[in-house]
DNA sequence: TCCGATTAAATCGTATACGATTTATGTGAA
DNA sequence: TTCACATAAATCGTATACGATTTAATCGGA
């Protein structure tokens, strides 16, 4: 009785969606940060820029909303790119509590430089597989940010 | 020519496979914080001890190579696991440049306790699906962790 | 046996994430 | 008009990640 040697048949380790995802996501990491050092940034400053070619001149609000940060993980990483030239940072005149951020040249520039690279050939997975993964992942995001906001009223 | 507006058409980030591993890594870290919180651990120290569960007695190193860490993230929060009380650290006798990690009765009181707590339905999906994905992630990793491997050799 | 190479963990510096709080600004109803 | 309330960023403290380095122990060939 109670606490002793695994008799009982927990799950594993390698059972856990959520471990697939975070393992996944430090493979990412990984495989991308040579890419990434040759521009010059970090994975999350660079899915920043991404983000900003798409649509420019966005607040810190909703360029979180995009990349499901807030403004206290955004702002250092947006201060940074300021200071790295790829971006800059004013407070919108009509409502000076928000902050427009809007992309230099230079971040267009590495925008352009780093559009070329991407590891779809690394996945070793073909294009209609890498298409279904890529929605079927996406659908589940979806389903537990909407379970989170839900304030999880129970439902494990 | 050169850099101006989004003419060209390069992928958004929702075309990204790592920012879908990226964004629902998030969204499972916020789905599973209640749970956590309940817990009095963090998720990386809660997937440690579910690693020691199924193995005990594991070396830093060992456990580690499960969990896709090194020692340098591995040792600060063993450590904090250990004054916590969930584990132990001792030296191997056999060879003195290795830690051995040996959950407590604390630590497999938690594990127990952990173990009813899953967000399986909070991802939507039924059980052939959510076992399918898990399948299509991990082959995924794989790959990526293999091509990271092979100092990625410009096949990009 | 002895010493250079190897190995395992730990340490250090930098960059995320994020809950909680703070600061600054805008808004609306009394 | 004004003041309590709401909103947007920023700040602060804690906990990961990880490259690079350091420390300590082991190994192996001359």
């Amino acid at each position: 009785m109670g606490v002793s040697a695994p008799t009982v048949a927990y799950p594993k380790l390698a059972d856990f969606m959520c471990f697939a995802i975070y393992s996944t996501n430090l493979a990412y990491g990984r495989a991308y940060r040579p890419i990434l050092e040759e521009l010059g940034v970090t994975y999350t400053q660079w899915i920043a820029i991404v983000a900003l070619w798409e649509e420019d001149n966005q607040t810190v609000g909703s360029l979180g909303e995009k990349l499901f940060l807030e403004s206290n993980t955004l702002t250092p990483i947006l201060k940074k790119l300021e200071t790295l030239g790829f971006l800059r940072r004013g407070r919108d005149p009509k409502d000076e509590r928000q902050v427009i951020i809007s992309l230099t040249d230079a971040g267009r520039a590495l925008r352009e430089k780093g559009a070329q690279r991407t590891l779809v050939k690394a996945s070793g997975l073909n294009q209609d597989e890498f298409r279904a993964l890529q929605r079927s992942i996406t659908t589940l995001r979806d389903n537990l940010v909407r379970h989170a906001t839900n304030d999880n009223e129970n439902s494990l």
